[in-house]
DNA sequence: CACCTATGTGTACAGTTGTTCACTAATGTG
DNA sequence: CACATTAGTGAACAACTGTACACATAGGTG
């Protein structure tokens, strides 16, 4: 009772999420955090969890929703910057890691939890994936840069650029966020990524297949 | 006192580190074992547990080495069966895919070690990786399939091949052992990415950089 | 205004955790 | 064969865990 806040409703609940967020971002591992762990974090009584949540699995299922979020408005970030077509993958990339450094605990969650303990959350973060991957080819097609491509060559181009780009992000996580060499290293190396892939797609129909 | 064994030295040890693979093959993240909870599963008491490891990671980066070794093995045998060059990537596949599932905690555990929360783990498993990207580029310039790539770009496209095959173990973990449709879509994938990718290394010096 | 529901609090409890300690049995080396 | 070392045991501890319950308050609805 001592003081007794007034909140909005839902306060609570962001305070325990980004609570979760927090102590991701400080290392710990998402599938080791208790509730009292995360309440302690927010300044909540414990109890106060369960007006919220289930249990963790529920809290996680929960910020893959807004890891959503996060990852369409990097989308949309990217769609407005595209200017020309020569310079697409270097400037994507570049928001990519922008994105991935402003967002560094929520994405820190995803690379943790694509090989988690909650099945669920797995299988919420690989649909976000592959939602990201339909757009990039939906984006693709519109501005014809893959004609040549059937619609089922260009889908797994796209998921191997969302994967690749993907692995990257756990390079980018591992090393300190100042660390402006290693970020500019991981950068040239997922540019190189990139456009080795796309030199594949371009050249794929005159092979095999 | 009740009954001693007279085991064989290291015997304890060994059973330790089974079970905390057994219990990450069971769904649990490594991240979340407990020494107790090891220390049960292997049929031992929980001060045994010191006798042989520090904490969790000191076991997790001892399992570390002898991932090493199941991978060492794994391209032994992917290099005895190469018969012609054209099958190779089917060939590789298949035996990577196989392995996966003889090993399967064992995959588990490093997929989770990769965004894990011991940094030491997490930098075992990428040195891994490495050395069997260079182990690759090292096949792949003896059948000179790759005379046209410099060295860095021949590492950059094993280290991407790499990359590829260990995101697909993901997909690989995350269906059930028997699911044979599901697998073998894993695997078609899993080759169409590298042939891409090769298409790519085999187009590379012919467009840019 | 009265009331209901959603939200937050405090206390409580039984079960589990990591770690220490003193003890004992087996092993291998001289 | 004696002896030092290594490996395993069991009891104990304080700290922490998830969860249940009864209670208090706020905000919105009638």
């Amino acid at each position: 009772m001592a003081e007794r806040q007034r909140r909005k409703p839902g306060e609570t609940r962001e305070k325990l999420m980004s609570a979760a967020l927090t102590l991701v971002g400080k290392g710990r591992h998402f599938a080791s955090l208790g509730i009292r762990e995360v309440t302690r974090q927010a300044g909540v009584v414990p109890t106060s969890f369960y007006r919220h949540f289930r249990n963790m699995d529920d809290l996680g299922l929960q910020l893959v929703d807004e890891l959503g979020l996060v990852l369409r408005r990097m989308m949309r970030e990217a769609r407005e910057h595209v200017s020309q077509a020569d310079k697409l993958i270097e400037e994507s990339v570049d928001i990519f890691i922008s994105h991935a450094q402003a967002n560094r605990s929520f994405f820190l969650f995803m690379a943790q939890g694509l090989a988690g303990e909650s099945r669920a959350v797995q299988e919420g973060i690989r649909s976000e994936m592959r939602f990201f991957a339909s757009e990039l080819a939906n984006d693709l097609r519109r501005l014809r840069l893959v004609d040549h491509l059937s619609d089922s060559d260009l889908d797994m181009t796209c998921d191997l650029v969302v994967r690749s780009v993907a692995f990257s992000l756990t390079d980018l996580l591992g090393v300190s966020a100042g660390d402006d060499y290693q970020i500019d290293q991981i950068r040239k190396r997922t540019i190189r990524f990139l456009q080795l892939i796309f030199v594949g797609a371009a050249n794929w129909n005159s092979v095999s297949q």
